[in-house]
DNA sequence: ACCCAAATGTAGCCAAGGCTACGAAACCAT
DNA sequence: ATGGTTTCGTAGCCTTGGCTACATTTGGGT
């Protein structure tokens, strides 16, 4: 008798059915691989507008505390982020924004503190709303930035 | 003279301040990185549930299609995630869940599910309430996900 | 049975984030 | 000025997510 083969589950025609309906999940899901070094680059450029705001410098030392990383992951991360324009430093100096650099940090700590504002509006404990907001702050689109803001403005 | 050497920015003290009230913002900070292996599997867990609800079985290429990503790409993801304990799969056969892959899907969908209402129930169109839905879902604490619930029963 | 298309796997490449170990530069006191 | 501490850079390693190209296995049709 021929070895039994087929899986264990099936009962169903299955396969060829995914193909369409799909897509439009596909699109949702893949972005958000490749945006981990985005989400990275966010974080460093508040990072550092928040160093210079408080210290007067962004220096490797005090970003590697700030975001709980070595110096060398702070060193090289910055070297990505001058490469694609958001910094400029030069060696053994403090680290400055770019002008894109800067925009980028100004849009992030808004959008930082708004989801903040907006969990701590609904009840969440500020310790989790910090911790919540640092991941999610990355995924709300303009959309839902405007609903948020709406929601705190109501409910002041 | 002596060269001019120091940043052309400062004008401040700087440095030595940052050291204690920075380490509260770094673990943060620091989850937010290497959790990023974590939403993946958070995110396959999830297809593959279900596209077994939906056809049957879930099987390399439908994975394929619905995260967006080459057959290559969910062929090894897959192998992780056996090694890790999710999944269970023999070559060239569907993949299956494991009781913690199935009770890992089942948290991320509930999750999906709370997070994409919430939206909508805030006015959020839709599509963007999908999109957004999709990367917030794995930054979302209980204690959020609890404001969340409680929000959408008072706004049924 | 056989053949071919589809599905899966493998090899090998890249970018990115993390790390340790170690060397070099800068800075601060003495 | 010199030396020791701190800061920073480099080398080299690992993991993970993505990819293309190519090999292999399945499975359905003829
Ligand atoms: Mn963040
Ligand atoms: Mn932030
Ligand atoms: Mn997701
Ligand atoms: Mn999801």
């Amino acid at each position: 008798m021929p070895a039994v083969r087929r899986s264990t589950a099936p009962s169903q025609p299955a396969s060829s059915a995914p193909t369409r309906s799909t897509s439009a999940q596909a699109s949702s899901l893949s972005k958000a691989r490749q945006d981990n070094a985005r989400e990275i680059a966010e974080d460093y450029v508040e990072a550092i507008a928040d160093l210079i705001t408080l210290t007067g410098e962004a220096r490797v030392v005090d970003l590697a505390r700030t975001l709980g990383v070595t110096h060398v992951t702070v060193s090289r991360t910055i070297t990505r982020l001058q490469r694609q324009g958001f910094v400029r430093s030069e060696p053994y100096r403090s680290i400055f924004l770019t002008e894109s650099g800067a925009a980028l940090a100004r849009d992030c700590k808004s959008r930082h503190e708004t989801v903040t504002a907006f969990l701590r509006a609904l009840g969440v404990r500020r310790e989790t709303a910090e911790r919540d907001a640092e991941g999610i702050e990355h995924h709300v689109s303009d959309e839902t930035l405007a609903a948020f803001l709406k929601f705190l403005h109501a409910n002041g």
